[in-house]
Order: C-alpha cells, then sequence, then structure tokens
DNA sequence: CCAGACACGCGTACGTGTACGCAAGATGTG
DNA sequence: CACATCTTGCGTACACGTACGCGTGTCTGG
C-alpha cells in the first residue's frame, strides 16, 4: 500500500467540518485495514477491536470496510497470519525432534493464551493461513525425520496440534473465569492443575512417548537414525 | 414449577388482546426457563435459541428472564449439563481401563460435536457443573485403577480432557466451514484426516500408551495389571 | 387494615456485526 | 462532450445480548 497522504481524518467526528464528508476516493484498501486492525490488536486487545471502532480509526464508515473484508473472522485471520508468523519458531535445533516438537507446540499455546483473537480464529475454523502451513510443513519434516513415515507423521501432527488447542482453550478459559465462582475446596487446585504450563507439558509428554513407539514401530527393521532421544528424556517437554 | 394453566400467551404478539398484558405474577421460574431452553436446542439447534426467542416461546419479555439467569452463558450452562447428563457413560466395564477411557473420551467428543451449544460451553470456560462432576470422578477413579497415583491420574485426566476438547473444536471447525473456501490440493485431505474419528482414536492413543508408560512407572514393583494393550515399549520415559 | 418493603415483569436504550441498496466518483464508449 | 457502466464509500435498518431502572403485584410488621 503506497505513502498516500493519509490527510489526516482519524474519528471523523471531530473535524472542523460538520464531519459530513465522506472519505475521498481510493482511500481503502484491505491491507491497509488489516494494518489497522493488527495494530488495534496489539494494543487495546482483541476485545476493544470492534468494526466500529476500527472504521473510525481509519476515519471511514463502518460499511466501507465490508468491501474488503468478507467479516470480521475474515479480518482477523489475516491479523492473526501476521502475529503468528512472528513467534511460532522453535530456537531448538531440528535435530533434536522431540524438544524441538515440544517448544513448537509450546510456542503456538503461549500465543494463543496470549491473544485471544488468535484463539478465536484456531477455534472457529482451521487455520490454513500462510504462516500456519508452513509451521505444519516444518513440524511434518521433523516428526518425518524422527522416524515417522508420512501417514504416521501426519496423525501425529494432528494429535499434537489438537491437543495444543484444547489446552490453549480450556487454559485461556479458566483465566477468564478466575473470581467468578468461588467452586469449593480441590476442585479449584484440581482445575488450576489442568492448567499450568507444568501440565501441558506432561500432557505432551505422553503423547510424545505414544509417538515414539510409533516411530519405532515405522522404522521397523531399519535401524533409523534420527532418534536422538527415546531414551531417558521423556521428561520435561515443553515447560516455558 | 406447578402445574399452573398456562393459559396459551405464546408469541403475544398475535392475540386478541391488545397484545399488551404483562404475564401473570410467577409464572417464571429458572427451572422452566432451562427447560424451555433445552427443548429449543435439542430442536432448531443452538443457532436459533436467542434470549429473544425463548422468551417468545415462553410469552414474556426478553428481559424478564434476566431475573433468573445472570446472562445466556449462564443458561446454557444448566442445558448442557442436562444434556450431558444423558450421554456421557461408557458402555464398557471399568475393568477395561483403556476401553472405558477411550469410549467416555469419544462420548464427549461425539457430544461436543453434535451440539454447538456444548461445545461452546467447553470452550469459554472450565465446565464444573453436576454431570461433568461425575464423569471427572469416574474418570479419576477408572484412572487409578489402572495403577496411576492420585497426581498421575489428574494428569492424565487433564491431557485426555484437553485432547478430547481440543479435537472436537477442530472438527466441528472443520465441518462447519466445508464449502467455503475451495483450499487447494492435498491440504483438504489432510484436514479431512485430522478430524475422523479414526484420527481422534489414534491420537488418544498415543495418548494411552504414554500413560500407559506412566502407569507402570507408577506402580513401580507392584505387578499392576492394567495393561490392555500396546506393545513394545522398552525402557524409557519417566513423566513426572 | 394499612404502609412500607420487597419481588417480579418489562420498556427503553445502547453497542455490536452486518444485509441491502443508493449515490457519487471514476472510467470507458459513442 | 454525453452517456452508460462499474467502483467505492456509506446511510439506514435489523436482530442480537443485555444494563438500567420503573411500575405493579405480593407479602409483612404494626
Amino acid at each position: 500500500m503506497g505513502t498516500k497522504d493519509r490527510s489526516m481524518s482519524a474519528a471523523r467526528a471531530k473535524t472542523q467540518v460538520p464531519a459530513n464528508t465522506r472519505a475521498q476516493w481510493g482511500t481503502l484498501s484491505r491491507s491497509q485495514i488489516v494494518a489497522a486492525a493488527t495494530k488495534a490488536v496489539k494494543g487495546g486487545g482483541y476485545a476493544s477491536m470492534t468494526i466500529r471502532s476500527l472504521a473510525a480509526q481509519i476515519g471511514v464508515s463502518p460499511m466501507s470496510l465490508y468491501r474488503y473484508v468478507r467479516d470480521k473472522d475474515d479480518l482477523l485471520d489475516e491479523v492473526v497470519d501476521a502475529l503468528l508468523e512472528e513467534v511460532w519458531r522453535p530456537a531448538a535445533s531440528e535435530d533434536e525432534w522431540r524438544a524441538w516438537i515440544a517448544e513448537a507446540a509450546d510456542n503456538l499455546r503461549r500465543f494463543l493464551v496470549r491473544e485471544p483473537a488468535a484463539l478465536r480464529v484456531y477455534l472457529v475454523h482451521p487455520v490454513v493461513s500462510k504462516a500456519a502451513l508452513e509451521r505444519m510443513e516444518a513440524m511434518l519434516g521433523v516428526l518425518g525425520q524422527a522416524g515417522l513415515d508420512n501417514e504416521a507423521a501426519l496423525s501425529a501432527y494432528g494429535a499434537i496440534h489438537t491437543y495444543t488447542i484444547g489446552f490453549a482453550a480450556f487454559e485461556a478459559s479458566r483465566s477468564r473465569s478466575v473470581g467468578s465462582e468461588p467452586l469449593a475446596g480441590d476442585l479449584a487446585g484440581r482445575l488450576a492443575s489442568f492448567s499450568s504450563p507444568r501440565q501441558f507439558g506432561e500432557g505432551l509428554g505422553y503423547l510424545l512417548d505414544g509417538i515414539s513407539q510409533a516411530a519405532e514401530n515405522c522404522a521397523g527393521r531399519f535401524s533409523n537414525a534420527s532418534n536422538a532421544s527415546n531414551a531417558s528424556n521423556a521428561s520435561n517437554a515443553g515447560q516455558r
């Protein structure tokens, strides 16, 4: 999107002009809207990002946005893709598949919990944006290198993915509802333990243990290398 | 909730009287509202159950409901509890812990996918309704009987639970968005395979394999039975 | 029996996402 | 230049959940 003037009109309610002037021709573009939405989500957060406020921010009428955006979810998709792109990559080496996978899962989990808009997107439909696909391919690659054949890698990825999203949803929902109901006795504690980052690591550990076994079975008689773990490192899957 | 007359006024817009009459005193009660909402959700589905339509159905003004219900989510909680109560119990014997757990998880998954209202409730906050707690206790019991100590059972339950919800969310979201975007090539197939019931079983299998190992470690020197599946898992896998 | 307190049903109003279609600017064609 | 057509910004309007507070019905203490 070009370096247009912008000419300032934000909010458009408090201008000298009666404020009835419609915006210049060609002011809007999808990328500009996405950019504004991304900024709004980063500051302020998802809850405060309404179509109306976004339009006001840009200096345009709410309905104008719908020329470039199917609906709010469509807009969020793109925003979340931009945000995900910045955070999903693990720091671990791909050679240590278990650590790498655990970190990738944890990165996604933290992202989803931190950014409610992202969680919403992940819950409302499968995410097939650019960054999400890159991430999937990368994970499938690492899983393959761990000894899984294509089908098994797909299945393992699916399991890890849904577990991660499910956990993030649970964690977010819990943190959303602290202080609502008093919630008798040990129950509160139990719920809390379900949604700790530590518990995420443990559950993921179960999953990876099971996947390890599958990898061994896949490898079959081939003594496949790539087994940089399998012994004595099931612990500490990926906790912050 | 008594056997009051009801006197018919449903919709209240098309009565002989100018329709300005307010409803009788004491018509409303929480349980009646919940019952009406449950019926509305069973037929028609969640999407069509709006506060306004529900109120019309009962023959009362929308705002009247709020005397008995904090908000729509509060109402849904109770509705979903009633629905869950009917469907969560596995048919398998508790002695076969693996089959029992798998069936319990699958029952919940199917319920969540079939009933969007339930999925919503499970995603918006931790569910601590009566049926949900019963279910949790039952699962913890079976897990304990499988050889896990209290802490490990809790952790395993949490993992299974979040996996189940995550999977259901994914499956529902996918079925919700078929036909929207064309979605190039193998991607569609990949996504489809992620959300098949078969994939649910496989992922759960990974989880249960991991949990089995944990159970063995828990049992320690005790020779505990409980191993109804998996194979070929040598050493390793310290979790905790 | 009456006055005050309380319970209850509801009218009004707000902010939300967005369907529908109009009108004004841009662009093309004679 | 006149006119048709296409593009784009937007006004209006609707259904949604629900905050706020009013008026009416019921109950309770004097």
